[in-house]
DNA sequence: AGAGAAAATGTAAGCGCTTACATTCATCAC
DNA sequence: GTGATGAATGTAAGCGCTTACATTTTCTCT
């Protein structure tokens, strides 16, 4: 009887998984070429090659994440953590980000920080702690440890869904600001003088925030007084759009056009005006923002900002992977701005002859 | 000058990762005392736990994920696999599900397997490679492959929105072929006669499947013959199901109603009456599956079948945990059916007295 | 005070893989 | 034929952590 060289004599188990060290038994060869088999194959022999393979299939061996994350210090996996997965918005983006990386071979990992700075905070250590080569953020607000974490441990990194001209980070979106200021030039245009706005809170999402301050700046620059606004925060979500909406329409000073944060809310606006039995828009406007297939199938359809999700999912990936890659490192140079559009439907109107907006 | 017992002594790159080992000499204690203080505080004295605790902070440490799954055999990470995160149910449900997960201590990994078994299997390979405890699969269709390394590594699994009631295999949903059967008996009782279904692609999806195969035993139950219903495959869109509807209504023998296998297809039907001046329900009724926030915002209301997608997450992690915590191994029975039930809108209304429906 | 138990800590052997380096062996120019 | 060259493979040292077991310290009770 030959004598066995087995290090680890195997347990009786049966679902103990396979190991390199089984397979290269099995094939007859060292651990070393069949890892050398499974990850640079042009530098075995063909002859081995199909032994080692023959050995892989018959035992179903799969490595261990873990063993070779330890050795190699690479993971092929990217991470990405977005505020949730209910919004259709972020899970379209995703979706596009997980199908490129795929294309290039690496694993996505996600988790949502239910737009906590904190939590959010605690998600990027995990990330890291299991190795993700790089990260995919969304929004800029963040607490400053988690951007000293990424810078720390040299983490590639973009932030998504939002630019930030001023902030020297790699950063792939659109200006919020811009877009929603555009918007309400439209609205403004069209004779609303009595805006209002129903937004997410801003608290900690930079993107609520610079669409508000969109709305600010077109308002000052026709010099309109911005005091007058009346913003309403609540959190995303078809109902609580629609309650705003009714908050704001029965008040003495009913707004003309109610611009909201994003295509969600405004989907609540618009349904809430049809029980009141307002008219859109000729009693009153109403817009959105993102275009999610919820904003063309609505009546009317619903005016309201265009964004690229998916467009922004792929590209994000493809400037992760260079960054990983090391092809321009961390330049926020390559920032990239994409741009969001009006998307006109039927939701947008010019402001009611007469009724009752007041202009006490 | 003490003697250094340094096996490695660090090198000079200032971003590499504190480990253990480091944390160990900061504090003057052992690296098994360090890793006791982090996994099971309870066994190390007070004064020791401080003194690790302000090391691990002073030096901003986080375990290695890898090498911790390596030597303890856990990596307290679940796994799911959804055929696509753009489906809005999905990602209600999982949502919940990672909610769950958290409260435990677990990560969640995600994957999409774009409704292919294959790609399925590939992705149940990753987790598995990557150490997920456990995994949650969505519907019963998938290859005997996938089935047998399951198996094989004992990795406890549920397979969530869906039941088959004779398939020996924990899982947690509801009936999608009753439901479906009950929904049609309704849409007969309102005197309908010439129906038909725009149902999801139905290879490699049980639920569709089931959807379609629901309607159909309502109809033998009532005596007509289900080889008169007319069912189109599209894949999930809104698009899709406007071209699906339109292809239905204008044929010779248009139905007086349409049953869609899901919400986001019936908003593509109801999008497209509309526009080609259909009234629903007057000329025309539809219905849904699913009731995801669109049911509600159409007009006319989608009357739809509610599906708990939240609450099958939320009990779907505490099953798993359950499972890998051996409480009540793997056991089928441990299998849960939900209440999926019927979510009355203004879609669905009487046959139309006269029309275009004809009796051939 | 001293024995024995219990609590706290240390020692060191892996976990399954990659890879630098060493070894073997066939090939080839001269 | 010989040494140089390079391809194919093997050897073995870790990667950063957990944990069984050994050792030391502290406590408890008579």
């Amino acid at each position: 009887m030959p004598e066995q060289k087995l290090k680890r004599p195997r347990t009786g188990r049966p679902d103990a998984s396979p190991t390199l060290e089984d397979v290269a038994q099995r094939a007859g060869v060292s651990t070393a070429t069949v890892s050398r088999c499974l990850n640079d194959p042009a530098r075995v022999s063909e002859v081995t090659r199909t032994q080692v393979l023959k050995a892989v299939d018959l035992l179903g061996y799969a490595p261990n994440f873990g063993a070779r994350a330890l050795a190699a210090k690479r993971t092929d996996t990217f991470g990405a953590i977005i505020p949730t997965m209910e919004n259709a918005i972020f899970a379209r983006g995703l979706q596009a980000f997980q199908e490129e990386l795929e294309r290039n071979g690496i694993t996505l990992l996600v988790s949502s920080s239910s737009y906590s700075p904190e939590l959010e905070e605690k998600q990027i250590r995990a990330l890291i702690a299991r190795g993700a080569d790089a990260l995919l953020l969304i929004g800029h607000d963040r607490t400053q440890q988690s951007y000293d974490l990424l810078e720390r441990k040299r983490i590639p990194h973009v932030i998504a869904w939002s630019i930030a001209p001023d902030v020297p980070r790699t950063s792939i979106g659109f200006d919020n600001r811009t877009a929603m200021k555009t918007l309400t030039h439209e609205v403004l245009a069209l004779g609303h003088r009595h805006l209002a706005v129903i937004s997410a809170p801003r608290a900690g999402n930079d993107r609520a925030r610079d669409r508000c301050r969109g709305v600010v700046d077109a308002m000052v620059q026709h010099n309109f007084d911005p005091d007058r606004l009346r913003i309403i925060e609540t959190p995303y979500s078809i109902s609580n759009g629609a309650e705003a909406f009714q908050t704001l329409v029965t008040t003495a000073s009913r707004p003309t056009a109610v611009l909201c944060g994003n295509d969600v809310l405004a989907a609540g606006a618009l349904t809430r005006a049809r029980e009141l039995g307002l008219r859109v828009p000729e009693d009153i406007s109403i817009t959105g923002f993102d275009d999610i297939e919820i904003a063309q199938i609505v009546s009317p359809g619903l005016t309201t900002v265009h964004v690229p999700h998916r467009q922004m999912g792929t590209h994000a990936a493809k400037l992760l992977v260079a960054m990983r890659n090391n092809e321009y490192a961390d330049d926020p140079a390559s920032s990239v701005e994409l741009d969001a559009t009006i998307k006109w439907r039927d939701s947008l109107g010019p402001v009611p002859e007469t009724g009752a907006n007041t202009t006490d």
